[in-house]
DNA sequence: ACCATCTGACACATAAATGTCTCACCTGCG
DNA sequence: CGCAGGTGAGACATTTATGTGTCAGATGGT
């Protein structure tokens, strides 16, 4: 298993491959501190190595969606916006390369898992509750506030695994562009 | 040249490698509509083809810097955000996939252009003016303004490729998402 | 009609990466 | 100490992709 000794974290895997999609098995084991023997012992094809990476991203980004309440958010009428989201803005950030697994998963996987779509689905439905209550600007669409959030979150974390943004200032950076924007109020 | 017919683009190269890093020379060429002969006849190496592409991409993206006057930015303290950054906005989302094969540059080429960095340099600079004119968040880094900016600008361009963003919507979307956020302002 | 030029299919040589297997060495446990 | 289990280096076979060159056919100009 992943905490077996010298084993081949599926993590550190994802995080080289999200930035060197084409990286050989070679160069994989080197990034991961192994060796192609180990990688191809754990994973006969690369392709399995591949689905294993994907695999467990899924499962994390599917626990961070299980953890939120999406189906009550917007359902209070006063709920603002930045405090429904920030847990779940966190828990994504912290999913790191993961993620960024998941979003780019057109540059590895055939397929666009269901699941995925699933949850940009619930996503959208309670964003929409939030236009609907008045929380969220209803001149933008549903499909395009989900997107632009996750692309903050994308972006804060990559900033993040850069060092040019203090962990600590990755959520709040996020949260505050998506609902307030980067201008300072008229006075 | 690239107006020479049957020509493959190198637009629409850019297009295809950017979703598909890894795609073979085969795949490029049935992509745009040729052959691996032809591809070989005008790029004899694969790097070639990598390279005539992030070229013309960076001469794309160096043309519409040009066209701001970032220097002028900010400058005057009533300027707003929204109206000084509309059209540098519309003319990045209108370089559809060459946008995005600059910011994916690190999946395909060994650095990152200094060219690239220069205009981050200079756009992160205007940033910083905005923030003292008090036009901009001073709480925010102006690295992540301009990260943000760009983020938005790409996901928009994801958005109206796959359909899902009307082409007339997009510049619209990014500006007030960044400028004011998402969320309606409190009454 | 002829010719120059270009394309795309195809064959072939070369290079690179994958997949498989062996073996010496290391580690931890009894 | 001996043994089981795992690792990494390396060799080798196979597969895949690249790179090169040829040729029939198409196209456009004269």
């Amino acid at each position: 298993m992943a905490d077996a000794p010298d084993d081949p974290s599926l993590a550190d895997l994802a995080a080289h491959l999200v930035h060197h999609p084409s990286a050989t098995m070679q160069e994989l084991a080197v990034a991961v501190g192994s060796s192609r023997s180990t990688l191809h012992r754990r994973f006969p094809r690369r392709d399995d190595l591949v689905d294993a990476i994907a695999s467990q991203a899924l499962s994390a980004l599917e626990r961070v969606w299980a953890d939120q309440d999406s189906n009550g958010w917007f359902t209070d009428p006063s709920a603002d916006a930045a405090t429904t989201l920030r847990g779940y803005v966190t828990e994504l950030i912290e999913l790191g390369p993961q993620l960024l697994f998941i979003v780019r998963a057109s540059l590895f996987l055939p397929e666009t898992p269901p699941e995925i779509a699933a949850m940009d689905a619930e996503l959208e439905d309670a964003l929409r509750r939030g236009q609907r209550t008045g929380a969220l600007d209803p001149a933008l669409s549903a499909v395009w506030l989900a997107a632009s959030l996750h692309a903050l979150v994308f972006t804060a974390w990559e900033q993040v695994a850069a060092g040019r943004l203090a962990p600590r200032d990755a959520t709040r950076s996020v949260i505050t562009t998506w609902a307030k924007g980067v201008t300072t109020p008229a006075r």
